[in-house]
DNA sequence: CACCGTGCTGAACGCGTGGTTAGCATGTTG
DNA sequence: CAACATGCTAACCACGCGTTCAGCACGGTG
């Protein structure tokens, strides 16, 4: 394996011309599934790569692979990004508002979005650690005193998270970006679009009366914890 | 062109063997693409209307002509069931709540996600209509009383829009169902888990500090009351 | 009866796909 | 120098796709 395994181990990022090839496909990879789905071929991946559609075949034995290996790398950078942020990603804010801000992380977003839009496990996990998170960031909202607790704080921390995530997709699906920095500018416009809204509901809510509520919460017996 | 022009003229809906192949094939196809999606093989949805592939291209021309059929029929069809219902849907309830409850319709359902889920025609159309509405619901709802005033109602209107399609394209993409009938039970299931959640931010909200609303309110001149 | 229109089929075509493989270029090693 | 390992390419394969087309079955019409 010539110097390559010793590039490769030695650090995480570099300039894109001295990559191995195998981090350039992967990268190549990443970008064009983010763009334009998980239907591009990887004819078009190795193109961007600059090398041959052989080639790929030979580093990760098929597209499957391939892709598990894109959804690998994102998740330990997501984690990585997260962990960086994490003292930042204050309750209040929207739960996902320090990874979306991040311009320079675009084809990750994109790429994340991809997934949800098939539904991957990728997008599974990444959802479930959303939710996860937003389950944290409200309890410590709630206690700080600063968020209204809730009945059902895992459904409400799910519900809050599909949302927001699931309004972005379908800003993102129906006006789809032709390149990241494109995706970026969508990505801001969402938040643009959606932050008086979204503040307006969170602090003077949406119903004048507390009638619809009251009778739901007469109908049902109690909060349910944790079912399905 | 036999008496098929006939039967065809002469009423919307039959018994499902006496159809016209055209409008069997029609029916296939919505459920063929509602089930998994416009990938779907034409040589697929001619198994499921009983016929060959030959004879789909024969009456429609091409596939992409038989879902532009696919889409006007479900258009003409979700603004029929619109209209029947429009007296009942109260601002109050969900906006598409009486449209995503009727079981016999999951295919459209069904059909309508998987639009969205590819950002097409249809689902820009779709959402359009439901954003529309929105407005025009919440605002007889404020007028009402029993709907707090927004700042800017299309944005609101749009905002609780797309985050409620949103979030359950998300759930139905995260698992997907195999046949119709399971795509209503998750529907059903996306509703029950977050009747509580969403009841409880529209009465109580979710921050007990006007603070962020504020900020961003004096950091902003005036509400937009349309852009981009 | 022959003729013909028409709904319809099954085999085929062209193409793009993921995946395979023989072999080239290069550099290390005996 | 010869032998070999390896990053890499070009040509190829099998397959599934949308689409085409020659022709069959059948029913109305002269």
């Amino acid at each position: 394996m010539r110097s390559a395994k010793a590039e490769e181990a030695g650090s995480g990022e570099a300039s894109p011309s001295d990559l191995t090839a195998r981090a350039r496909i992967r990268d190549a990879a990443i970008n064009r599934f983010a763009v334009e789905g998980f239907g591009a071929s990887v004819r078009a991946i190795a193109a961007d790569a600059g090398v041959s559609a052989g080639l790929v075949m030979h580093h990760f034995g098929s597209k499957d692979k391939l892709r598990a290996e894109c959804d690998a790398h994102l998740l330990a950078t997501i984690g990585r990004l997260k962990r960086e942020n994490v003292a930042e990603a204050a309750a209040g804010h929207s739960f996902f508002h320090k990874f979306a801000a991040v311009e320079e992380n675009a084809p990750i977003v994109g790429y994340v979005l991809r997934s949800m839009q098939d539904g991957s496990a990728l997008a599974q996990d990444f959802i479930g650690h959303m939710v996860d998170d937003a389950v944290g960031y409200t309890k410590d909202g709630v206690a700080a005193g600063v968020i209204v607790p809730s009945r059902d704080e895992t459904a409400r921390a799910r519900y809050l998270t599909l949302s927001s995530l699931g309004a972005l997709l379908l800003e993102v699906t129906l006006d789809p970006p032709s390149d990241p920095s494109d995706l970026v500018s969508i990505v801001r416009g969402y938040f643009t679009n959606s932050y008086l809204p979204m503040m307006e509901l969170f602090t003077e809510g949406f119903l004048t009366s507390r009638r619809m509520l009251d009778e739901y919460l007469m109908y049902v017996p109690d909060p349910p914890s944790g079912e399905e």
